[in-house]
DNA sequence: TTGAAATCGTTCGGTCCCTGACGATAGGAT
DNA sequence: ATCCTATCGTCAGGGACCGAACGATTTCAA
């Protein structure tokens, strides 16, 4: 199951510098590289696919969860896109600029807004997500099904801890 | 081995709207958990660790990497923190600020600046890198030694394969 | 019913982060 | 010697990002 794969220089001369600290090299290892992948597929992502829209990653996290779950509130649309609020407004503004998504005012409560897709932003995303979809096959094609159902899992489980 | 772990709601959700668009899940759910999991831990470590330094997560990396391999040049540096030149220099100006770093002409190349932590740099990064660690090793406890090396290791294909 | 407390989204100040452009320096070719 | 080209770090501009503070609104208790 377990193919090699070797490590990288950085992460090979990394370990040689912190041993006998008394560190949790798996623990390193584990979480060093998800930050490493994290930031490599969304340069890769911005670069390649979301620049022709204008649309930064978090643009596009927003509106793909705008195009799922429809309206919501600022404050759930931030939780759910995992940026703040005051984050979500600058992010808002800019897609408003783009003519993704339109501001609303909530019928009943005078605090709250709604933030909705435009019809030109919902067509956006239904144009970018197969194609956002394919890269992620791309990304992980040297993973078999069962691999990526099982970093999936790993994933999961360290989610639920940090965000007990 | 691969023990139960709930989806998301968010998940789950996500999972029936694109259901029947010929998507291809098991990548979208490793790929999106990668996201979640490095913003989650991003945002607690600079909340539970790195406030108290007054340290970004890159201002931190930065940081690590000159701890670890000594004074570098700012191309190398950059490449190495996952982070642009032109990043690189705000970031270098507010270590500066802090105390934690210099920079040094280049002593056969003119165009060459190297950077280097001060004694107050090192001695901040080893108070910090083993509490970081612990808190690495506090997120993935729910992950056996096995479970935390498969998982490094699929993210190390994973990168192989996007930095290709 | 009216004042205190909670909650909403925005603004503000500061840093991060990128691309593109720039001036400066270096190196190789004629 | 002098171009031409490559490479270096920085700056400018624009967006992303956060915590804290803020005004507006709602809610609840006295």
């Amino acid at each position: 199951m377990s193919r090699e794969v070797a490590l990288t220089r950085e992460e090979r001369e990394a370990r040689a510098r912190v041993e006998g600290l008394g560190i949790d090299i798996d623990a390193f290892a584990a979480v060093s590289n998800v930050f490493r992948v994290a930031n490599a597929v969304r340069n890769y992502m911005e670069r390649n696919l979301l620049a022709e829209y204008r649309l930064s990653f978090s643009g596009f996290t927003v509106l793909w969860v705008l195009w799922v779950w429809g309206p919501k509130e600022s404050n759930v649309l931030a939780e759910e896109s995992g940026i703040s609020k005051s984050t979500l407004t600058g992010v808002v503004k800019t897609l408003e600029g783009l003519g993704f998504a339109i501001r609303r005012p909530h019928a009943a409560d005078g605090r709250r807004v709604l933030v909705e897709a435009t019809e030109t932003g919902m067509a956006t995303v239904r144009e970018i997500f197969p194609r956002f979809n394919a890269l992620e096959g791309e990304i992980t094609r040297d993973l078999s099904t069962a691999e990526k159902a099982e970093l999936a899992r790993a994933l999961r489980v360290m989610l639920h801890t940090v965000e007990a």
